[in-house]
DNA sequence: GCCGTTTTCGGCCCGACTGTTTTCAGTCG
């Protein structure tokens, strides 16, 4: 079974639990919800962890949860679960991944009309909505039909829960959000937070807050944005709305004097909230995005924080950056004190995996800028160096000969432009295919040519993860492939990538001193954060590359800086912060 | 069901908004 089959099933099993009794199994329902969110989330197959006896050690599955998913795998089914479903109808659960619809909702509908066919169920309810039967159920009424109408539709537009855009999308949209409503003289401040501030790969909602003493005025701006679809809620502090291709965005406004626990609230994660404000109790504090309440001395009024650090620093923490709010161990560092001092952009001094439009007669796609433009930008953005990784020549349309004639001219270009151009230093690179068979795609006489190798697979994505494993490593163990390029292959939203045995490639770097690339691409953004994490705790070295196509994209780094930070990467683990020459007698070691 | 720097028992975040209600349940983040 695969993870997100797991998963599904976990939220059925808590949605189950609520309906048959609410209050009776209230940490039943949170438990399960908890676990299905964290088996969704993984990198790797729940299988891996089931095979190593460690399932317990995912956050939010103990000694229950791990013994019915082991029976899970065994024998296919869980004697407990079956009992959990016992009279629920199983038309509820395609439900529940429809926008506004809960457990509680789903069960009244189909139980009432009787609806047996999980297939055909969401059909079913928008007929008798059409109807006007749904109107006339008990706690429903014109409103709630029309909403369920609507819901349905949008639904079948592909509005549901779990959809999500990509980061460059997401600020695109946040960005221009918050230029229309900084034009309102009441807004102090506006800022996207939520997963888009986390570094989240894919976003879901977009998040806003708003600093001001006008919150009124604040939210009749914005439930007028004319880039609006519809507004979904409205109320005195907060308000949604939808706007093209069925993204949702949220505001929240809070007093200037209060922004900083604002921030706190609506940057997240749910689940480093809940720690947190769970850690506050303990001291008799109670924490919310309105500030803190203490809740020991009688009748005072909520204390409002300015800024994150005060609200941090009045529970007793470090400031905790952003990326790192997972409820993945930081809460306990920042009580230490003990926080990692993590990479920032600024420390970058090159970027490695970028494609020029030198005529290099690849068999993928070539860059759109000259070399030329992409130094200039190189030295805008106080890089000392910069490698150009075009892909090598096609292999099918040349010889080994003409393709060594290919790139001893791109050599001799190189060479040239060196000598005129003294403020960015150059590494002569190429993105190299690694073929099926784990040989590179080009023979060593050409790789002689090169200071070294970004190498990568491009083609036969579907090999099982050991024989993947054998492929890249024997592509790495060529001297001058030094850097593994986005690892997993992954492209969101598109396809998950290929499964390797991260034990042998962490151990296999290490051993021969080689790193793996951190994609700042925002469709790749690869690696994974959880296998940055684990790459950082075997001390495995790191780039961040942009893999940039033109002048433009140089930029993206910010998004491969914010994944490293997501796995606590510091900067002695990020080898593009070394300077030319220390990166220069690594790449050649 | 999970979890542990006051706990292996006894806790479990907090508040916003909506529709159907006249005080609250459901959903969301």
């Amino acid at each position: 079974m695969s993870n997100e089959q797991i998963a599904v099933l976990l939220r059925n099993v808590a949605a189950a639990y609520s309906i048959k009794d609410d209050k009776k199994f209230r940490f039943q329902v949170l438990a399960y919800q908890k676990a299905a969110d964290t088996i969704a989330h993984l990198n790797s197959e729940i299988m891996d962890y089931y095979k190593s006896g460690t399932l317990d050690s995912l956050p939010g599955i103990g000694t229950s949860i791990r013994s019915h998913l082991e029976e899970l795998i065994k024998t296919g089914k869980v004697k407990r679960f079956e009992w959990v479903f016992e009279g629920i109808p199983g038309a509820i659960f395609p439900l529940l991944d429809i926008p506004s619809f809960g457990p509680k909702k789903a069960y009244a509908l189909v139980k009432h009309f009787k609806l047996k066919n999980p297939k055909t169920v969401i059909t079913d309810i928008e007929k008798l909505g059409i109807e006007g039967k749904i109107a006339s159920l008990p706690k429903f009424g014109e409103k709630s039909q029309s909403d369920i109408l609507r819901a349905l539709s949008e639904f079948k537009e592909g509005k549901g829960k779990t959809t999500r855009m990509v980061l460059p999308y997401a600020h695109e949209v946040a960005d221009k959000l918050v230029y229309y409503l900084k034009e309102l003289p009441e807004v102090d401040k506006a800022e996207p937070l939520g997963s888009l501030r986390r570094g989240v790969a894919t976003i879901g909602d977009i998040d806003i807050a708003v600093a001001s003493n006008k919150p009124k005025e604040v939210i009749e701006h914005f439930t007028s944005y004319p880039y609006k679809e519809r507004v979904i809620e409205k109320g005195d502090i907060s308000a949604s709305i939808m706007v093209s291709g069925g993204r949702q965005i949220d505001l929240m406004v809070q007093p200037p004097d209060a922004f900083g626990s604002l921030l706190q609230h609506f940057t997240g994660s749910k689940n480093h909230n809940v720690h947190l404000r769970e850690l506050a109790l303990k001291k008799n504090f109670s924490l919310s995005e309105r500030g803190i309440k203490f809740l020991k001395e009688k009748n005072q009024p909520i204390k409002r924080y300015e800024t994150e650090e005060e609200f941090y620093a009045e529970i007793g923490l470090q400031y905790i950056e952003p990326e790192m709010r997972e409820d993945t161990g930081e809460i306990e560092l920042a009580l230490a004190n003990k926080l990692p001092d993590l990479v920032e952009l600024k420390d970058l001094k090159g970027d490695l995996h970028t494609h020029s439009n030198y005529p290099i007669e690849p068999s993928h796609d070539l860059g759109l800028s000259s070399v030329e433009e992409m130094l200039n930008e190189a030295k805008k953005l106080n890089y000392e160096y910069l490698g150009f990784s075009e892909h090598n020549p096609s292999v099918s349309k040349h010889t080994n000969r003409e393709i060594y004639e290919i790139l001893e001219k791109r050599s001799e270009k190189i060479e040239q432009i060196k000598s005129n151009n003294k403020s960015v230093r150059i590494f002569k690179m190429l993105e190299v295919d690694i073929l099926p068979s784990g040989k590179l795609a080009i023979d060593e006489k050409s790789l002689s040519l090169l200071d070294a190798a970004v190498v990568s697979v491009h083609s036969v994505f579907s090999m099982d993860k050991n024989k993947m494993t054998q492929r890249v490593l024997a592509g790495l163990s060529y001297s001058k492939a030094k850097i593994l390029a986005h690892p997993t292959g992954r492209l969101l939203n598109v396809r998950p990538g290929y499964d390797l045995d991260w034990d042998k490639i962490f151990e296999f770097c290490k051993k021969f001193d080689k790193a793996l690339e951190i994609n700042s691409w925002p469709n790749r953004l690869d690696l994974p954060d959880t296998i940055i994490r684990k790459a950082v705790e075997s001390k495995v070295k790191m780039v961040i590359n942009t893999d940039s196509h033109r002048v433009s994209q140089m930029i993206m780094s910010k998004y491969g800086v914010m994944l490293a930070k997501r796995g606590w990467a510091k900067k002695s683990d990020i080898l593009n912060t070394l300077s030319y020459n220390d990166f220069s007698n690594w790449l050649k070691s």
